[in-house]
DNA sequence: AACTCGGGGAG
DNA sequence: CTCCCAGAGTT
């Protein structure tokens, strides 16, 4: 016994989507391996944030086997800029093992796409839904926000409980005959108009059957619970420049910010420290102790604000006549120092010198 | 369940 | 300033 379902939304954002949708280059095909790219990059990201990021990338791999073939730090220098750059690392890891375990040929079954690195329940859906119509329903930012407001939900959407609610009310919802043209639909109707702030609901074709507008409580919804914390980091960075026009690098590799890019000698420090007192550091001497005239100036101070963290960071040019190799550090060419993936940090004071 | 992971644009 | 974006992984 099946119950049949009510597509009264669903017929509403469809009708408003092919009237109002924009013309977006990954909507054009039905190959998951572009989908599945343009996903990755939307992750937490705004379309005209990650527009240019899309069409450049599948311009150097535009199929899973040559994103599988090509080395890390080009991916990452692809990505540079974008953000959360684990998305780069493990869509790289991926292509490799749809290469290996796959043949190459991208998987079909919601579940092994669900497996692969960096695609969780969203993704997966998006991918399968747009590629190949599968009936599963996408709940993002835009989903959570539209049921919220329609059905006046009071569950929080950062809470488990609230996740599960709200993939249920999506699944229910889910026009299956169409599924993809459905996910496209309810996505793009709350990036374009159900929007975070001050939505225009005069001109809502959904206004009619949304609780949130009945009890005029628009902006009350989604609720949520969390609050993130931000935590302040000092980072003094030598710019340390010696012989014909050579520099030192250090790729950073621990778990932490910008794992996999590359970043100028740093000392981090627990609060602000002066210059001369990052002399008497172990970390100072470990990095300078076989150097030899050092001369350090002071070039300028940034503040770089990430979502949970703040950036005190204080950049140095240090001249030596000569470093002898100091471990983990690379010797580059000054002049070749834009070929390797930076933070945006780090960026901006290179594009400065 | 709470925390971590970037960067940018809108208001 | 605050919020949040076609979220996922780790602890």
């Amino acid at each position: 016994m099946s119950k049949e379902k009510d597509l009264r939304l669903s017929s509403i954002l469809i009708r408003w989507y092919n009237r109002n949708k924009r013309d977006l280059p990954w909507r054009d095909t039905t190959d998951p391996y572009i989908i599945w790219i343009s996903e990755i990059i939307l992750q937490q990201t705004r379309v005209d944030q990650g527009y240019a990021y899309f069409t450049r990338f599948v311009k150097r791999f535009p199929s899973v086997d040559l994103l599988a073939q090509a080395e890390e730090d080009e991916v990452l220098k692809l990505w540079q800029g974008l953000g959360y750059y684990s998305r780069a690392r493990n869509l790289h890891a991926a292509a490799k093992i749809v290469l290996e375990k796959y043949q190459g040929v991208f998987p079909q079954d919601y579940t092994d796409v669900l497996s692969m690195k960096g695609v969780g329940e969203y993704t997966a859906a998006a991918i399968v839904s747009f590629a190949y119509d599968q009936p599963h329903a996408v709940v993002d930012g835009n989903v959570f926000r539209v049921l919220s407001r329609i059905f006046a939900v009071e569950e929080p959407i950062d809470s488990t409980k609230g996740k599960k609610l709200f993939s249920q009310l999506a699944q229910e919802l889910l026009d299956d005959k169409r599924a993809g043209l459905h996910n496209q639909a309810i996505m793009e109707f709350g990036a374009l108009q159900c929007v975070p702030v001050s939505p225009d609901c005069n001109s809502c074709p959904a206004s009619v059957m949304c609780l949130a507008y009945a009890q005029d409580k628009v902006n009350v919804y989604p609720v949520k619970a969390g609050k993130q914390k931000v935590r302040a980091r000092f980072f003094n960075y030598f710019d340390v420049r010696y012989g014909d026009g050579y520099m030192l690098l250090h790729k950073r590799t621990a778990k932490d910010i910008w794992q996999g890019l590359y970043e100028l000698p740093l000392i981090e420090t627990a609060e602000a420290m002066s210059i001369e007192e990052l002399h008497r550091t172990d970390s100072f001497r470990r990095i300078f102790e076989n150097g030899d005239g050092l001369h350090i100036k002071y070039i300028t101070q940034m503040k770089h604000i990430l979502s949970h963290q703040a950036i005190h960071a204080v950049f140095y040019q240090v001249e030596v006549r000569k470093v002898s190799a100091v471990d983990g550090y690379i010797e580059v060419r000054a002049s070749d120092v834009d070929e390797y993936p930076v933070s945006r940090l780090v960026h901006k004071y290179l594009e400065k010198m």
